[in-house]
RNA sequence: GCCGAGAUCGCAUAGCCUGGUAUCGCGCGUGACUGGAAAUCACGUGGGUCCGUCCCGCGGGAGUUCAAAUCUCCCUCUCGGCGCCA
């Protein structure tokens, strides 16, 4: 959620941002119509409080002089003004509503540098990492590769929960722990604290951290106790804070989560969402960071460059993304995917994405810091995936396939698998 | 799940019984003193603002009252005790 300063000081750059990204700047002149009706409305009730508090404290005076008429006359007039004064709070409060309503569905400021686009199409390359893998056999998708090894049950999870979710088994669930394990000491070592967060998040704090309508397309409610799986272990690191005021010394906060992630992939469909590509559940490393407005920028580049040598010493090969204009959504302000190449699919596709959130989550969960001189301000939040344990599986079987259908291991998470191999399930 | 005690500005803490302008301290900021600093002293330090001897704010919500941090009810969370439990 932009800040009203924003929309009081600078309408103008939103109005900018708002051709840029090609939508109707309608919503903004909602925002400041109904921003001037609340000003008016709060001035009027607070000139009605400031009389009812001044006759009601003459009320005190009057009951210990004693004066019956006095005090009679004094608390009519106050009732009055009570009644008037609870008309015009209604009507201030349903100003501020509706005026929230609204700015929420306005999107954040993007970064001068976010390349203008109409959808994913307008997505410029960044740089390109990796040597493309030669084959020279018939190179086959992650999904014949799971079926032959028996590596994952989608029938039988299928039973159980429904389609889209898995069993996954042998050698390839080992070699998704490895990697849990590899990429969370990977980012430690750059000093980042590990973190295991909760799973469910009640609306109030998940507002502050998605859009809206991800509630209807993306999460899952856990009815009875109005809870909400967590869609990416970014939602609750970085709602943690909500509502504190951090130490200005505390700053950069960095964190790497490790969660399970729950979408529920509404009008998902086709051929390339087969397998396990795109599921209900999955794990995810993810890296956070709390910072200092000055520094964000530097530390976006930071994060960046974490995934490259996190991905670069898998040994993979894969592009780094612009994303431009149309691709954006609500709450970034920058962000950059990384796509690895799928020889089964011969196709770039997303298995990262590193995102530069400015004050906007911030703004909504009121995390602020301390500044030099004594104002709050709100901090900057940024994510990043460092894998997404499931799509690196896939990115892994189809770019290390042998000719017989088993994979090699990197070489940096043998010593996390013992071995070198994977090797078929028996059942 | 049951019983009890709590939640007050960045931190800490008073006010609650007995309703009538949010207290002391720490930290931080500004100024004075100084060659400069420390120490000391003064002022400031939740949000809003049309800058007022203004309005709002004491975990959230409702109620009682002319008036609620203060009284009543409901909810959330924290701490202690008991129970259950991987």
């Amino acid at each position: 959620m932009l800040n009203m300063k924003l929309f009081k000081e600078q309408v103008e750059l939103i109005r900018a941002d708002h051709e840029k990204r090609g939508i109707s700047c309608e919503p903004i002149d909602t925002v400041l119509e109904l921003e001037a009706q609340l000003v008016d409305a709060r001035h009027q009730m607070e000139m009605a409080r400031k009389e009812r508090n001044t006759a009601a404290r003459a009320i005190g005076v009057a009951k210990k002089s004693g004066d019956a008429a006095e005090i009679e006359r004094v608390m009519a007039e106050v009732t009055d003004l009570g009644k008037r004064i609870d008309e015009l709070d209604e009507a201030a409060n349903s100003l501020i509503e509706q005026r929230d309503r609204v700015r929420m569905s306005i999107p954040n400021i993007l970064h001068k540098e976010v390349p203008v686009g109409a959808d994913e199409g307008g997505n410029t390359q960044h740089s390109l990492h990796g040597d493309k893998p030669e084959f020279d056999f018939d190179a086959r998708t992650h999904n014949e590769l799971i079926e032959m090894n028996k590596w994952v049950e989608l029938e039988r999870a299928a039973k159980i929960t429904g389609s889209r979710f898995f069993f996954l088994k042998g050698d390839l669930a080992r070699l998704e722990l490895a990697l849990q394990s590899y990429a969370v000491d990977f980012i430690c070592k750059r000093g980042y604290t590990f973190i295991q967060p909760p799973v469910m998040m009640n609306r109030q704090a998940y507002e502050g951290v998605t859009d809206l309508s991800d509630f209807e397309t993306v999460m899952y409610g856990v009815e009875p106790d109005k809870l909400y799986m967590v869609a990416t272990s970014e939602h609750p690191l970085t709602a943690m804070y909500m509502d504190e005021v951090i130490d200005t010394a505390l700053l950069p906060i960095k964190m790497v989560g490790v969660s399970a992630c729950f979408r529920r992939e509404v009008g998902a469909h086709g051929l390339s969402d087969r397998g396990i590509w795109r599921v209900h559940q999955f794990t995810k490393v993810e890296q956070i960071i709390i910072s200092d407005p000055e520094d964000s920028w530097q530390h976006h580049e930071d994060l960046l460059q974490n995934c490259i040598d996190l991905w670069d010493s898998l040994d993979l090969h894969y592009e780094v993304v612009n994303i431009c204009t149309g691709d954006m959504g609500t709450v970034a302000a920058r962000k950059y995917d990384l796509e690895a190449w799928l020889p089964g699919a011969d196709a770039y596709k997303e298995i990262v994405s590193c995102s530069n959130c400015t004050d906007y989550q911030a703004n909504r969960l009121k995390i602020r810091y301390r500044k030099k001189d004594n104002t709050h301000a709100s901090v900057h939040t940024l994510n990043s995936t460092a894998v997404a344990t499931s799509r690196a599986l896939v990115a892994i079987m189809e770019q290390n396939q042998l000719e017989d259908g088993r994979v090699k291991v990197p070489e940096v998470l043998v010593p996390y698998m013992g071995k070198g191999i994977l090797e078929p399930c028996s059942f």
